[in-house]
DNA sequence: GCGACAG
DNA sequence: ATCTTGTCGC
């Protein structure tokens, strides 16, 4: 990546300009090897949102056993704003990142992939940087139109901005609020959704996803 | 000018 | 995101 892309410290302007950059870096086609370790990634905070945690999860494929998790404590630098979440969250996520010895084939990020103004969600942000297959899956919408899928587990409806498809709203347990997925990187739609409903097994969020985000929100339990 | 607005 | 108990539903 272009060195003056490797900077946090931007102010608003400077941002949506790597937003724009990036994006037309990002791959909406699938381009996965054999996924055999998927890594969910999620932050949380604390002291009032000056310290940011990210923690990230990664889990064996099949089977969504944990082979490796990683919490970091970043002070936090920029703020929330809709639209820049990966300015707020990336150096956390990084920083957890550098801490990992696993290599994960698939990285399942809280937040939007593609659906996001400029198409440069948080997944997308973050596959580009590690050069990984990346999803965004958001709780709630960003961008998009969409109507409301059935209320049974695995069903789905197209999330539409002019006429293209940019995600999918995805119910992952019946009867509770679906998930809006967007690809983040080497990956298209289809693949996204099918990814992120073969990992929810228990809860609304994919295993990896639910995972680091109980770790990254449980204050002063565990060792980091 | 008036809403919408990931976490 | 976070502050927070009980409570309704499967």
């Amino acid at each position: 990546m272009p060195r003056a892309l490797h900077r946090w410290d931007l102010d608003i302007a400077e941002a949506r300009t790597v937003q724009t950059r990036l994006a037309a870096r990002v791959e909406t086609h699938d381009r996965l090897g054999q996924v055999r370790a998927i890594a969910g990634v999620d932050c949380g905070f604390e002291d009032d949102g000056r310290l940011t945690r990210a923690a990230v999860v990664v889990m064996r494929w099949p089977g969504l056993d944990v082979i490796e998790s990683t919490l970091a404590r970043v002070p936090t630098t920029f703020p929330y704003i809709p639209g820049y979440l990966s300015f707020r969250e990336m150096p956390a996520i990084l920083a957890a990142f550098k801490q990992l010895e696993t290599r994960p084939d698939l990285l399942l990020c809280d937040g939007q992939g593609i659906a996001h103004p400029r198409r440069l969600g948080i997944a997308c942000h973050l596959g580009l940087w590690l050069d990984r297959p990346a999803v965004g899956v958001g709780k709630s919408r960003l961008v998009g139109a969409f109507e409301p899928p059935g209320e049974e587990k695995g069903s789905s409806t197209p999330l539409v901005v002019h006429d293209e498809t940019i995600g999918a709203v995805l119910r992952t347990r019946d009867r509770v609020r679906p998930l809006f997925v967007s690809p983040g990187h080497r990956i298209g739609v289809d693949s996204a959704a099918r990814w992120v409903l073969d990992c929810a097994i228990r809860y609304r969020l994919p295993e990896p996803v639910h995972a680091a985000d109980r770790l990254a929100s449980s204050k002063s339990c565990g060792r980091n």
